[in-house]
DNA sequence: CCAATTTAGTTCGTGGGCGAACCGATGTCA
DNA sequence: TGACATCGGTTCGCCCACGAACTAAATTGG
């Protein structure tokens, strides 16, 4: 957040870490051992592959430089929710992919989001929520000029 | 940000990051040195003191931890940006306040402050924007429960 | 009046995130 | 083919943020 504390910008700072706590919170309900938020992004995209892909692929999707992504992989791996593997062909590549205890992992996932959608909509109405998201989307577009 | 990377909440995180990033771009285009978006909020409640304040008071206002906020004005001291002092009545408190240099930055603060509302918001009129907050105020509150 | 509790602030350890530097491996192209 | 650039990935140092433990100084209450 930022110098912005009163305005807009500060609503949107505090919110996402509410949304984050909230994350946390059912993880924690859920005894689901060393994930947090952060790993939510990783796991998503993961979890839509059928089969193993790049770090390369990885860092794309989920918007964070390849150092962090490193690191984030690594502790996905030593908690057992993936294995990393060599390319034969390019021997620069290394290819991940969830085991069975990262796909496991699914359900609580999607539940999780939904969770946190209902939390915070709360009973807004669908028209504003769609009216809401499209002016969000809006917002990220004029600060990405 | 999280579990929902395709949802509202992703949204929400990224705007959040390409605002802090717009910030700091400012701040470094000003040439202001050592100001970080994190620094923001203690910034802006020094700046709306006329006194020293306990370093308490900070804590209170800007939503971070007592060991965060002691961390920030180390490195907002280092700076020269403010300066602290104990307290004659009670040897627990140091007091806080802005160095003239600290005062300075009010400038850069409202105009970086301004820039940022207006990039984000973009041609977005009056009453959506009034809208808009009133619905995060609703969404921040529905997390608050 | 003094022991127990509370309070203000710091320190330490942990984790996310970044950029810069680095390492091997692969591509390029003269 | 051999020097150079590029590419995928890791490591390192730094900052933000947190909670837990700690210190010193009040406050409380028996």
């Amino acid at each position: 957040m930022a110098v912005d504390t009163g305005g807009i910008a500060g609503q949107i700072a505090r919110i996402r870490e509410k949304a984050n706590a909230l994350i946390e919170e059912e993880l924690k309900a859920r005894g689901v051992k060393g994930i947090l938020p952060a790993h939510g992004p990783v796991l998503a995209f993961l979890l839509r592959q059928k089969d193993p892909v790049p770090i390369k692929a990885v860092v794309e999707s989920v918007g964070r430089v390849k150092s962090t992504v490193t690191v984030t992989i690594a502790t996905l791996q030593k908690h057992g929710y993936l294995r990393k593997f060599p390319s034969d062909e390019d021997a620069r590549v290394t290819y991940v992919e969830l085991t069975a205890k990262g796909r496991r992992l699914q359900k609580d996932f999607e539940e999780i989001s939904q969770t946190l959608r209902s939390r915070l909509y709360g009973d807004m109405g669908e028209r504003d929520r769609e009216r809401l998201v499209r002016q969000l989307d809006k917002i990220e577009e004029n600060l990405s000029e």
